[in-house]
DNA sequence: ACCTGAACACCGTTCAAGT
DNA sequence: ACCTGAACACCGTTCAAGT
């Protein structure tokens, strides 16, 4: 309104709307789609009105894992017992992944001691401060927790890619007996299971079993 | 000696010693150093000819994770026990990420239900018929295993990464509590420890305890 | 002042020209 | 016949020119 001339800014133009449009370009025909150019093609702008916004193509990927690991319910629950969160956690970490497939790769690729993954992180450490659980075994059990999450979830959006290729084709190729079996080790049982082995891994081995009842055995 | 004429082939090259040469560049400067380019200059080559020994870059990658994944050891040995077998090949694989920590992203990008992971599985498989493991729960250990090695490997390459940055620098950048107890995370004694949650996990849940002693408890 | 096209230094790969 | 340089269609990004 109160702008007058030409040179108009780009109003619905931002870091986020910016990085919003890559991932959905990233979720329609993956990663190496993102490029400078189509992502202003999709904006509608020249490709160096994005330099406007963003320094460059790595800080856009930063954003874009930034705004992945947001939508990850980290939220803290005094209620719930450690294992409770820990389970709400990585099944909303699942349910990101299935969202986001081909987007899954830059969030396992992230360093894992800078902010975007770091912060991650520490939201979810403040999830179990009420929960009587120390500092040190928190790291021992999210080192173990992460490490197993973010494994399975890099099969899994390999799985989902097969099982649904994009636009430009990445088809399946074989399958026999035993890639059939991993194939099945991705289903949400599986995913159960492997989160019960971990989380009876960890009662059994840095929890020291108090969660267990005495007439347990 | 027989063949006469200028144009000699290059005797030195092939398909396997394209993917050595690659990986010495991985090692050195990262996987975005290794171009088709670079690659040729290294071998004192001209760029067009590598592709008469390997199709394309992917396909030189692919050459690449196999060569990679066939250092781990995965030799069967019936006289031990599954735990056994599979703590020597975590271990084994955990000295190949310390050895290629630039290179591992490629093995944790790399497709799980495609040749050369795959075939690495099928090894991983094999190690266990003479175990009295049923296959059903061979997929079920390894699924978890794997999923929780993989995540485990990328943390580990990417602390060995800050700790000695490539020529190309690539250096630390900040340090707390919670990165710092992250970064610790990753020692050998933290990969023990967490192997053990792994284990004890699969032992109550999947391998029904039948390797405790019965007087245990 | 704000925006952006042309240009630069790279890629992987095709194809035709070298010997 | 075997090898490979020039060229093409892309990148991310710099810089100077547009309005």
């Amino acid at each position: 309104m109160s702008r007058a001339g030409r040179p108009r800014v780009h109003e619905h133009l931002s870091r986020a709307a910016i990085a919003e449009a890559g991932l959905s370009i990233i979720d329609e025909d993956g990663v190496e789609a993102l490029t400078m150019r189509s992502l202003a093609g999709r904006l509608g702008v020249g490709t160096m009105t994005l330099y406007r916004y963003v320094p460059d193509r790595d800080s856009l990927i930063k954003d874009i894992v930034e705004s992945l690991l947001t939508e990850v319910d980290t939220n803290a629950d005094s209620q719930e017992t450690w294992d409770q969160s820990l389970r709400r956690t990585a099944y909303s970490l699942r349910a990101m992944t299935l969202r986001h497939p081909r987007a899954f790769e830059l969030v396992a690729a992230a360093p894992v001691s800078e902010p975007p993954v770091l912060d991650y992180a520490r939201r979810v450490a403040l999830m179990h401060v009420d929960q009587s659980v120390p500092d040190e075994d928190f790291v021992k059990i999210w080192s173990v927790a992460d490490a197993y999450l973010t494994g399975f979830m890099i099969m899994l959006a390999h799985a989902v890619m097969r099982a649904r290729p994009a636009a430009t084709g990445e088809g399946p190729e074989d399958a026999d007996d035993l890639s059939a079996g991993l194939a099945g080790a991705v289903s949400e049982e599986a995913f159960g299971a492997g989160l019960n082995v971990v989380i009876e891994g960890l009662q059994a081995t840095v929890m020291g079993d108090s969660k267990r009842s005495p007439n347990d055995c």
